[in-house]
DNA sequence: CTGAAAGCGCTTACAG
DNA sequence: CTGAAAGCGCTTACAG
């Protein structure tokens, strides 16, 4: 089924249904009419091959799926939403592996070179990324989920993000406001790392600094149960223990209320414990857990949103920060 | 930087460039040199739209992301193993999305029209899959991770799958060995349903009543740390509880841990517990979870091979059934 | 408003 | 072994 064929049907020329697909205004009423019955009636669809030579648009975005992304049960999500978003834009997405680091701009070059897609989602971004830099350099379109956090500079080209800092502070005001003097926190970065993990354990400090707070903290030795397990223990296990835990991702929530739980402690009520992504983990766990929510859908939309825009306006390096949503659970039962 | 210019460079018309590319073995070896090197030094890389006009061959496999593939900790592995396989094969994969049942095949339909894809690869697969057949029918190539149980005649396609049954049955088999008499099962299969997790069931059972065990079942409510939880419950507050618990996956797995820890027994001690899958869960918490490890680059490569078999070798229906490896932790710790 | 022409960058028989 | 020709199925200026 081709554009030929469906001419004939309709007693056109190739190009007359071509604009009735790509210009329809600039084709008489009745003509269209006429086409589109043809169209309709032969189920025609456009050879995406085709149209891509001719429009040198590939119609295709590059996502590659990071060796660590299972290690977050965000990124399962997130991909569902980015997919659904591409193809809202008439285009889809191609997936790809990369090694990490340098050695993986080498898959971006070729599929760049190949014009197999005509932009990069980027995400699973460290602290010094180098796929930002390099691919801002050489002019090739992208938008990022997630900063970079480089120690010179500005991050290059356009991204989203979710303000970690800010949501962590509000869990922390809100967890004061319901009487708790002693919150602590459960993350996983190993010091002095920048990234989504230390962004949040700032978020924690700072408000509860303010707040004169003491500073109770303990971190996994992995982002695992067993790990968040210990951290608690420790944190718990203190002459003056925290009445309610801040833990930087679903998962060591869960393994902060395990530790809880087999103190005897009740969840909720003893010890308030609070999670982060509202991963499937967080409505799986008894009397579900307060977490925090990503719009994940709008980042998705934005993300694409940002990849219309100009590219002068990319060279800016300008980005989104999108507000967490705190979703409260039986974990920690915080009022409005 | 196109075929043209590489031919510019080194002396050569077009098609023999081409021809070093495509078919070497009709080109002088002196010119391949030169071609190549042309090649090399321009870094120039065939235009993947151009080739696919040319050969009729998207080199893009559609793959489909459940809107449930996040309930499965699994799913996220599986796609790094098909999208590497698939690159293997010097193609990529393309992702969409599609609503569940019949209504989903307009996408499929629409996909295939487009010439966007070359062919499918099929995952969360249901009891009455409609998906098999229609592709079936209309000659499209399509591979399956996952059997499908129709209630008339067989699977249309061809099919990879692991083998749940005979790894339940294994693991039975093994827990008895170590002294277990009363071994339970929580799964979250509805009654009735046909699919991968009453293949682990029925499993599980089978091997139970070839050694005269006592059925001890209890069924989540949902796929959730809680309902596997209660379940687990239910099957420790009998007056003969069991010693070992099968559970359908990791997170049930979990959820039963939770709840025998609870009680202050001492899981891998006091009560056995297994999982299914080997997910980032099982090396999450505390000893380890003994569980089934999914063979996932094997099926992957398989599911990729099985593409590329003869189509009327396809109309077969024929299928690989896999076997999973159980993987030993603290949670189990069976002897060899 | 409509159609003839050129071109997107390859591959594939087919002469020479 | 090498090159001239045709074609893959579209889109995009550009005449008429």
């Amino acid at each position: 089924m081709t554009l030929r064929q469906v001419a004939a049907h309709a007693g056109v020329s190739r190009q007359t249904v071509s604009n009735v697909l790509n210009a329809p205004e600039r084709v008489d009423p009745a003509t269209q009419d006429r086409v589109r019955e043809a169209i309709e009636t032969l189920g025609y669809q456009p050879n995406r091959t085709a149209r891509s030579l001719a429009t040198r648009q590939a119609g295709l975005i590059g996502y590659c799926l990071s060796r660590h992304s299972g290690h977050s049960l965000y990124m399962d999500a997130f991909l569902h939403a980015l997919t659904a978003a591409v193809e809202a834009s008439g285009r889809h997405l191609l997936l790809f592996t990369a090694p990490d680091g340098e050695r993986g701009l080498a898959t971006y070059a070729d599929l760049i070179a190949q014009q197999a897609v005509d932009a990069f989602v980027l995400s699973d971004t460290v602290g010094e990324d180098p796929r930002h830099p390099w691919l801002a350099e050489r002019g090739i379109r992208f938008t990022s989920f997630g900063r970079t956090w480089p120690r010179h500079g500005r991050q290059p080209g356009m991204w989203v993000d979710v303000d970690g800092h800010a949501a962590c502070a509000e869990l922390v005001t809100r967890l004061h406001g319901a009487g708790h003097d002693r919150i602590g926190f459960v993350g996983w970065d190993s010091p002095g790392t920048r990234g989504a993990g230390s962004d949040r354990r700032d978020g924690w400090r700072f408000r509860c600094r303010e707040l004169g707070l003491p500073h109770l903290e303990a971190r996994a030795d992995s982002d695992s149960l067993e790990g968040a397990a210990r951290a608690a223990a420790t944190l718990l296990d203190a002459p003056e223990p925290p009445t309610a835990i801040v833990a930087a991702t679903d998962l060591l929530a869960v393994g902060v209320l395990g530790e809880v739980r087999r103190r005897g402690l009740s969840p909720g009520a003893d010890v308030w414990v609070t999670g982060f992504d509202d991963s499937l983990l967080a409505t799986s766990v008894e009397n579900g857990l307060t977490t925090v929510r990503q719009p994940t859908a709008e980042i998705a939309a934005r993300l694409l949103g940002l990849l219309e825009a100009e590219p002068d306006t990319a060279d800016a390096g300008a980005g989104v920060l999108l507000p967490g949503q705190i979703v409260v659970r039986g974990s920690a039962p915080l009022g409005l």
